[in-house]
DNA sequence: CGTGCGCTTGACTTTTTTCAATAAAGGTGG
DNA sequence: CCACCTTTATTGAAAAAAGTCAAGCGCACG
């Protein structure tokens, strides 16, 4: 496929006339990702921003003691390390592929001249770092109002919608990874899935399946009516 | 003072046309807050958004069992409530008047209007969402990966620029919101306070005065590599 | 001058982490 | 296809951090 086209199918750059998106092609640089490569560190200068177009990366900050919280899981279509572009600040957080992949890389220049000529672009944009705002806030919220238990039962019931006619859904990332997600660590993830596990407010199958038995429970547990 | 010349005072709003300046004094809808007032809740439809001009504002979660988490306090000059705007969806957190005070509403259909004709109000207000990003990642990395003497080292190092030449600075808020702002009880917070002036860290003087005495041994604190 | 709010302190409980050991799963090369 | 090795997950016991509950102080404000 076209450079161009591709482009073109990114959720972002929906709107852009087709004169715009060659401009994007000539300015974009694309990158092939292994998995577990860092794409850019903390403090890393902030000379464009990036969109995933195939794999999965992960936007973490790391404790001097090697513990990460990861902030945020990009999946393809989106961009990622924007926020830098339009602060004009390092970055603030680590990008880690965490499977191979591919990444289109946008010059800061060339794309904020963009921006300046196309209110839509704006607006996609800025409904982009709008949401994401917002999902950081429930983030700070969950990490302080709530416990352990109520932002796994908040997870799963997020999760829920996606569970296949069985009600089975299926974990998209290692328990590693979902524990420093929700701003905690393996072993004490594992002690409360075993808990509503007893509860019988789930069951578990292999590493990745959950199937949710009791809903009511687990939103309960999120809203902290409820203790394990 | 004109209503269009506030409005051109805003930091948002340098870089716009007088014309442009006038269109907005058209739909601004100026507002007295009360001390305690709130400005919007969580859930409400977010049909415009402010701008502070007077007073402080702060922006905050509450928990089922009404303990809240302090997102942003808000000072003069500054927007607020304007992801509700951009993502289309409802505020996402709390407003209250900390003080009284005076706000700009701006009704969000003409906003996005005037965005989708001026690029520099559109880069000013990416600016704004980036910066704030940038400041949730901060408080999420707190949250998670240290604890609370770290978070108050953090905060004291934060403001210690603001020290005057005997070195004193003062809290700008009570105690209580200090620790609703960095994720804990005042309790938790007022022992800490009372074990760094025993580690000679800092003196206080009066409910809202604080000395930094040893700088080097907040660092630490707010690095992890010292516990109280 | 009293009432209330902000702040502090103590004793106790709960939650979470740490450290250590083990078990299970998944991928790789022979 | 299997043995091996690394990664991922689980479990227990102990320690640490933070929260809860309760009491009391002091300053500001009506």
């Amino acid at each position: 496929m076209e450079i161009v086209d591709q482009i073109a199918a990114i959720p972002l750059f929906q709107g852009l006339q087709r004169s715009q998106l060659e401009e994007l092609a000539m300015i974009v640089v694309a990158q092939k990702i292994k998995r577990g490569q860092i794409i850019f560190a903390e403090g890393d200068a902030g000379t464009g921003f990036y969109v995933l177009t195939f794999g999965r990366v992960k936007i973490f900050k790391l404790s001097p003691e090697g513990k990460e919280q990861i902030l945020h899981i990009i999946p393809p279509g989106e961009p990622f390390g924007e926020v830098a572009v339009f602060a004009g600040e390092p970055f603030p957080a680590y990008a880690e592929a965490m499977e191979d992949g591919y990444t289109f890389f946008f010059p800061r220049a060339a794309f904020i001249e963009l921006i300046r000529t196309n209110p839509s672009l704006s607006l996609s944009m800025m409904a982009i770092l709008a949401r994401r705002l917002r999902k950081f806030a429930a983030m700070i919220e969950a990490l302080s109002l709530k416990e352990v238990p109520g932002r796994l039962a908040d997870h799963f019931l997020y999760l829920s919608s996606q569970a296949d006619k069985n009600g089975w859904l299926t974990l998209d990332i290692s328990k590693n990874q979902l524990a420093s997600l929700l701003g905690t660590i393996p072993e004490t993830l594992s002690r409360i899935l075993t808990r509503m596990a007893k509860e019988g407010m789930l069951e578990t199958s292999g590493q990745r399946l959950i199937r949710i038995l009791d809903r009511a429970g687990l939103q309960e547990l999120a809203a902290g009516d409820r203790r394990l």
